[in-house]
RNA sequence: GGGCGUGUGGCUGAGCAGCAAAGGCAACAGACUGUAAAUCUGUCGGGGUUUCCCCUUCGUAGGUGCAAGUCCUACCGCGCCCA
C-alpha cells in the first residue's frame, strides 16, 4: 500500500464526512484492498438538485474513482404509495410513469457529478413490493416500540402532542430491509438519515449476518446558516445559472466559506489554504469559492463570465450585459401597470409600494410619484431594487 | 364510545365582540459598503377616482347580534385523557 493510497482512503473516510459506523471497520476494509459494495437511497419525487444534496454524491463519486461498487438506490416503492411523513398533506402518490420521468430528471442531474456507465441504478419496489405480512411481522419483529420512538423526530412530536402515524414506523423498516436485499457492506446518507441507516445495520446483521457500516455526509448549510432547503429559498442549484450562482454564492454568510470549501468544491486542502492566504477581505475569498463552484459545473469560461458579470453589476453598477426584454406597442404607460405587465411587481399595492420606497429607477431617474404616466422609448431600462431589470422594445 | 382541548396571513404565534388582525421568522425595498454579507430604516391580502373608498381572508356550514377570528349549533381534521 502506498502513500498516496493511504492518503486516499483517509480523505475518504474524512473529508465532508460527519460520522463513520464503524469506522475502524471500513478503514480495514479499504485497506485490505477488498472492493466493497455500496449505496446512497433517493427518493423519486423530482426535485432540482442543490449543492447540499450533492455532498453524498461527490462521495459516492470517489468510492467510484477506487474502483468500488456503487448503487444508486431508488426509492420508487414508498413513492408509489404515498408517504405521510411529516405533518399536514399526505404526499401524494406517484405513477410509474411519473417516477421514471423524475428519475431521467435526476440522472440528468446527477450526471455532472458521477459517471452512469459505472453507477448501478436499483429500484427498491422489487423486493419490497414482493413481501408478504409474514416477512413484514418477521422484520417488525426485530425491533420494539422503544426503540423506534427514541428517533428524535418521533421524541419531538411525542413532546408536541404531534401525531405519529403507524406507516412512519414501517418506513425505517423499508428502508432498513434495502441494505439486506441488496447485501451491501456500505450505506451513505446525509445525517437525517442516520436512524434508518442504523436499522438497516440491525437488520443485515440479523438477516445475512454481516456487519453494514454506515458513512453520514456533513450537512452544508444554507445561505443564510439556515438549513439548506427550497421553503428557505437559500440554495444554490447546481443546474443553475451561472450568474445567478455566483451571486448567490457572493450573499452567503461569511461564516460559512469554511464548510463551502470543504463540501463545495473539488479543492484540496493546500489549495485551499492556499486562497485563503490570498486575502484578509472575506469578500475576495468569497469572490474564489464563488468561482471555483461555478466551474465545477459549468466550466472555466462560464466561470470567468459569470465573475465578470457580478463586478460589472454589483461593484460597478453598471447594466447587465443582458436583459430580458418587455415588448409592447404601447407609448404611454402609467407605471404601476408597467411594472405589473413586465412582472417587476405582482400586484400594483406591491408596484406601488416599491415606487414609494425609491425601488424604481427608469434610465437615470427614479421614478418617486405612483400615478406618473410613462412615455416609453425603445431600449429604455427600468430596473428594480438592485437585481431586476427589463428593457423596453416598441413594437 | 365518553370527556377535554385545538384549527388564524409563506411559516410561527397573540387576539378583549368594533382589525386587514400584536410579536417573531422569512421576504421585498432604502441607506450604508466588501456583495445579493453585517447593521440600521421602511414595507409586507387585493383593487381603486388614494390623507379616503371598496372587496376578500382567521378549518367548513349555518345562527344570534348594529357589529363575529372573537358568542351559539352542527360538521370536518388533529391531539390528550378515560373506556
Amino acid at each position: 500500500m502506498t502513500n498516496s493510497d493511504q492518503q486516499k482512503i483517509e480523505e475518504l473516510l474524512t473529508r465532508g464526512v460527519e460520522e463513520v459506523i464503524v469506522k475502524e471497520d471500513l478503514k480495514k476494509q479499504l485497506e485490505s484492498r477488498k472492493k466493497i459494495r455500496l449505496y446512497l437511497g433517493i427518493d423519486p419525487t423530482g426535485f432540482d438538485l442543490h449543492l447540499g444534496h450533492v455532498v453524498p454524491l461527490w462521495k459516492l463519486k470517489e468510492f467510484c474513482d477506487l474502483g468500488h461498487e456503487v448503487i444508486l438506490l431508488i426509492g420508487d416503492f414508498t413513492a408509489k404509495i404515498g408517504d405521510p411523513t411529516g405533518k399536514d398533506a399526505t404526499r401524494v402518490p406517484l405513477t410509474d410513469k411519473q417516477i421514471a420521468a423524475n428519475m431521467a430528471d435526476y440522472k440528468r442531474q446527477a450526471s455532472k457529478i458521477l459517471d452512469f456507465e459505472k453507477v448501478k441504478i436499483v429500484h427498491n419496489a422489487k423486493w419490497l413490493s414482493k413481501l408478504k405480512f409474514e416477512d413484514i411481522l418477521k422484520l417488525s419483529g426485530q425491533f420494539t416500540v422503544q426503540q423506534m420512538i427514541i428517533r428524535d423526530m418521533f421524541q419531538r412530536r411525542l413532546e408536541k402532542d404531534l401525531p405519529i402515524n403507524m406507516q412512519e414506523f414501517m418506513y425505517p423498516l423499508m428502508q432498513g430491509y434495502d441494505s439486506v436485499a441488496m447485501d451491501v457492506d456500505l450505506e451513505i446518507g446525509g445525517n437525517d438519515q442516520m436512524f434508518n441507516m442504523l436499522i438497516g445495520r440491525t437488520l443485515q446483521k440479523a438477516y445475512n449476518n454481516k456487519d453494514k457500516n454506515v458513512m453520514t455526509t456533513k450537512l452544508l448549510l444554507g445561505l443564510d446558516g439556515r438549513k439548506m432547503s427550497k421553503t428557505y429559498d437559500n440554495f444554490v442549484g447546481i443546474c443553475e445559472e451561472p450568474n445567478n450562482m455566483f451571486g448567490k454564492i457572493m450573499s452567503m454568510k461569511d461564516e460559512l466559506i469554511d464548510q463551502y470549501f470543504e463540501l463545495a468544491t473539488r479543492l484540496s486542502k493546500i489549495e485551499i489554504d492556499s486562497i485563503k492566504n490570498l486575502s484578509t477581505n472575506p469578500r475576495d475569498i468569497k469572490a474564489r469559492l464563488a468561482f471555483e463552484i461555478v466551474k465545477l459545473y459549468n466550466g472555466e469560461v462560464a466561470a470567468k463570465k459569470a465573475e465578470e458579470e457580478f463586478n460589472k453589476v454589483f461593484t460597478n453598477k453598471e447594466l447587465p450585459t443582458n436583459i430580458e426584454e418587455f415588448k409592447t406597442n404601447k407609448i404611454n404607460y402609467p407605471i404601476l401597470d408597467l411594472l405589473c405587465d413586465t412582472k417587476l411587481a405582482p400586484s400594483k399595492n406591491e408596484a406601488k409600494r416599491l415606487v414609494e420606497g425609491g425601488a424604481v429607477t427608469i434610465g437615470e431617474n427614479k421614478i418617486s410619484d405612483w400615478k406618473q404616466e410613462i412615455k416609453l422609448e425603445n431600449d429604455m431600462v427600468i430596473k428594480v431594487g438592485k437585481r431586476k431589470f427589463i428593457k423596453i422594445k416598441i413594437l
